[in-house]
DNA sequence: ATTAGTAAGTTCAACCATGAACAATATTGT
DNA sequence: ACAATATTGTTCATGGTTGAACTTACTAAT
């Protein structure tokens, strides 16, 4: 159905999208490294930030955004809570959901990490213009899009 | 010492990478879901792929390609191995180095696999002009560099 | 030759992630 | 009001990933 080269290494869109895999495995143990002084995971800040943005998000909204299933969630927000980083309250309205909140230590801390992830980021794109920047987001984005209309 | 915005959100760079990581971890699962029907997974591919256009490559050398540890090759090739995928075989000038090749039906099957993976992704960017697809790349692949002369 | 140092691969324990089954609560249809 | 269906969050078993310790084999220095 698919006349594909018979090395797929040779086929354009996939040469390139392999470099963008890449950059983000790259991007994610660096960064997993530069959050160890504060003693979190990149899994806790992709949490805390969400948290951070959307005060008062329940698990499921916060599994939706992170494309992560709501046990992961389960599993993880009690660590984080223990270390009182944030709290969850249940929702008056609908006692089956649970609503997160940062304690301020928890802005603290996320307010920390989120430093060094800009920095990282910063100077990883250092020589990326900010035309090409956005061109790439743009280009990402209806990437995503494709993916999520697609179906499922 | 960085005069960060108060929401990162609205840091250019930041924002945009966001949207990389994302598409990134939704080809990752989308990958993961079309594969099923091989019933291989996507490290398993990954290995695959590198012995189809490495033939002979190394376990250490497999591991610094895919950027994991040593032990996650050890664990995974006896999988694969044992599926008749690929085999192993000692390098007689150096008795520590382990060999890897695809067997026929390896071959077979990461054909398949790989025709998936760019069907996959053709699609997915369908509607990425070449010249920016090559542009993205590039972008990357500077990104990959800082990241690598960076140090570590 | 002998020793020290280095490198490849394996094993193991700890930790993460996932999906299925489950309990509690809400919603919908009649 | 009641039964059937949905949704939220938890638990558990399974499997994936990691880094450290270990074994074996090679290399270099004296």
């Amino acid at each position: 159905m698919n006349e594909n080269q018979v090395l797929p290494w040779e086929n354009p869109r996939f040469k390139n999208w392999i470099a963008v895999a890449r950059a983000s495995q790259l991007i994610h143990q660096r960064l997993a490294k530069a959050l160890v002084p504060l003693d979190i995971k990149v899994p806790h800040l992709d949490i805390l930030a969400n948290i951070y943005r959307f005060e008062g998000i329940s698990q499921q909204d916060l599994a939706d955004k992170l494309l992560v299933g709501r046990s992961n969630i389960s599993m993880l927000l009690p660590q984080i809570e223990k270390r009182g980083l944030m709290e969850r309250r249940r929702d008056e309205s609908d006692k089956r959901v649970l609503r997160l909140y940062l304690t301020e230590q928890g802005r603290d801390v996320t307010g920390k990490a989120l430093a060094i992830e800009v920095d990282l980021i910063e100077h990883v794109m250092s020589t990326t213009g900010m035309e090409e920047c956005n061109r790439v987001g743009e280009t990402m984005k209806r990437m995503i899009n494709k993916l999520d209309d697609w179906q499922k």
